[in-house]
DNA sequence: AGACGTTGCGCC
DNA sequence: AAAGGGCGCAACGTCT
């Protein structure tokens, strides 16, 4: 789609001016806690000599004590750990391989071998070697670092990643609107800060507390190979209301064949479709699925994998997600179920600040499209009651359900009349969403507000939109091609604006966590989950990171959407217990 | 026995 | 209430 359907030029980025002027050190991390360092200038050039050292981290303390550079490395995740773990904080950094995604994904090369590749490129020519395979917590990977030196001995690293620098700084001033990558870039290089730092410092877990809730709801711990008694007590009731007849609750084959054998055909196992179902197992069988779910996924194992020294440690990914929404590796951080929840409890004299932002979404729909009616109703508090009472006769549940719908691309649940009212109402901010599932459909990329690029379908796409089209084609091939082209707009529709919401939460992130520096020892970030954030500080400073939340709001909103009437309202809490938050 | 795909469900 | 978008994970089941 066309760069303007998706971004009209904000206020600009501050990294052109002030930060640019900000000295940029380029660092390479030795395996035993040695390194080289070299300042350089934005373009990559020497503004001082290499210096090797053997102890990086408290030369790196040191500089950061005088100088408060941009610190450039290979990649945050390999190399801020170790310096957290001796105890050093950075401000601020460059990413190499964060920005390399972003810039190829911009130019639409998806996938391709990232920073060194370039590097190499630039240093030598010839064929470009593939990335580095992903590291993984439990082997040892060489560091992207070590792997360039080791493919090319005649290559200083530290000149590598100096070109590569210069390279993206390049790149970045060719696309449409390079303040608003710069933001993107500097955003998702302190997000990957953030990140080292929620992992180093852990979300407060009572391990006690977890087995409480799990011996309350499951009986106490089973054996190995045994199942807790609550479940096999369930089991047994399953069974017992199908006559006897052996069945294993957690096999959807087999339980369809048991239904079916009772007259009851199913087209999946699935809650939701058991739950309308009139038969004697079914109750017994829906609490099983879900204490089941709690067992094997936040059981006892989970607890004794993730939970030390009373800390939940998850590695996040930054960037995981193809719309820039964080990833995790291990331990389903991003998926701690609600009942959990109750385990997560501040340290005594702490608290926890969990914020929450409300109907980002459809917020940020309403200021990315500056549709005026939409961005008056999206100044309000409660965005689908406003919408409700102009448009719905204040039918909330209807409002929910038609904006949620036109974000998603659904039109079942009897969405599609109530999305041609809101086309009627809201016509910018629906024809916005709706230019985007047509970009899809037709294979064109679409991109977020800062300017992170949806990936081109693949080449199987095209084959079978190509076969539809064909004259020959069949109507099953016609039907096809129209579903996959739907499909794939339903991606864009909600990439758009999916993406344009990571970006304001992680550009909050990136505001807090420079905020929470001023009460260093006494506030962390600690958790961060799409539009959720949780701090946790001493109670004495609650109140004032508290408001400190509140203010990044106010200035991711700035940063990303420059002025505008849209309001992005934080639900802020301060509680000892996750599970008392909101 | 291990790889891989499917099913189902937790979170946003 | 679920379905539309995005994930991670565990268990089952099939294939190799």
């Amino acid at each position: 789609m066309g760069w303007g359907v998706v971004v009209r030029r904000g206020r600009g980025c501050r990294c052109d001016d002030a930060e640019c002027l900000v000295m940029r050190v380029v660092v390479v991390p030795r395996p035993d806690g040695g390194g080289r360092l070299r300042p350089v200038g934005a373009d990559g050039t020497p503004a001082g000599p290499v210096e090797e050292v053997d102890d990086l981290a408290a030369r790196v303390a040191e500089w950061e004590r005088v100088a408060r550079p941009r610190w450039v490395w290979a990649a945050t995740a390999e190399v801020y750990p170790e310096l957290l773990r001796a105890g050093v904080r950075v401000r601020r950094c460059h990413d190499l391989a964060l920005t390399e995604a972003l810039l190829l994904g911009w130019a639409c090369r998806h996938g391709e071998p990232r920073w060194w590749g370039a590097a190499w490129a630039r240093l030598r020519g010839g064929p470009v070697p593939p990335d580095p395979p992903v590291r993984r917590r439990e082997e040892h990977q060489p560091a992207l670092f070590e792997t360039v030196a080791a493919g090319t001995p005649e290559v200083d690293p530290v000149e590598a990643l100096a070109a590569v620098l210069a390279d993206q700084e390049r790149r970045v001033a060719e696309v449409d609107h390079p303040g608003l990558m710069r933001l993107l870039v500097a955003a998702e290089s302190a997000g990957s800060l953030a990140a080292a730092e929620m992992t180093h410092h852990g979300v407060p877990w009572r391990a006690d507390a977890h087995d409480a809730l799990l011996t309350e709801l499951l009986g106490s711990r089973p054996p190995a190979g045994a199942l807790p008694a609550r479940l096999a007590e369930l089991a047994g009731r399953v069974v017992a209301a199908f006559g006897g007849r052996a069945v294993n609750p957690d096999s959807p084959a087999d339980l369809v064949r048991a239904f079916a054998h009772d007259g009851v055909d199913l087209p999946s196992t699935r809650s939701w479709v058991l739950r309308e179902v009139d038969h004697p197992a079914v109750e017994p069988l829906l609490r099983y699925k879900e204490l089941s779910r709690l067992y094997t996924a936040h059981g006892w194992s989970w607890l004794e994998s993730w939970v030390r020294d009373g800390r939940f440690r998850p590695e996040y990914v930054v960037g995981g997600v193809v719309s820039g929404r964080w990833a995790s590796r291990g331990g389903a951080a991003l998926q701690v179920p609600k009942v959990v929840r109750r385990a997560v409890v501040a340290d005594p004299g702490w608290v926890l600040v969990v914020a929450d932002a409300a109907q980002l979404e459809p917020r940020v729909l309403a200021a990315l499209s500056g549709d005026r009616g939409f961005a008056r109703v999206a100044g309000e508090g409660d965005l689908y009651a406003a919408v409700a009472e102009e448009v719905f006769g204040g039918d909330r549940k209807r409002a929910k359900l038609g904006l949620l719908s036109a974000m998603y691309g659904g039109t079942s649940g009897g969405a599609g009349p109530l999305l041609a009212v809101l086309r009627q109402r809201f016509p910018e901010a629906m024809g916005f969403v709706e230019a985007a599932a047509r970009a899809g459909e037709e294979g064109r990329v679409v991109r977020s507000r800062l300017g992170r690029t949806s990936p081109p379908p693949s080449a199987r796409w095209h084959a079978v939109i190509e076969r539809g089209a064909d004259p020959g084609a069949g109507e099953a091939e016609k039907r096809q091609a129209r579903r996959v082209a739907r499909d794939w707009g339903r991606f864009t529709r909600n990439f758009v604006v999916q993406a344009s919401a990571a970006e304001w939460a992680l550009v909050l992130v990136a505001v807090l966590r420079q905020r929470v520096g001023r009460w260093a020892g006494s506030a962390e970030l600690v958790f961060f989950q799409h539009d959720e954030v949780m701090l946790h500080c001493r109670r004495e400073v609650a109140e004032d990171v508290a408001e400190a939340v509140r203010w990044a709001g106010v200035e991711a909103t700035r940063w990303v959407f420059g002025s505008t009437p849209v309001r992005f309202p934080l639900e802020v809490s301060v509680v000892d217990c996750y599970a008392d938050a909101k």
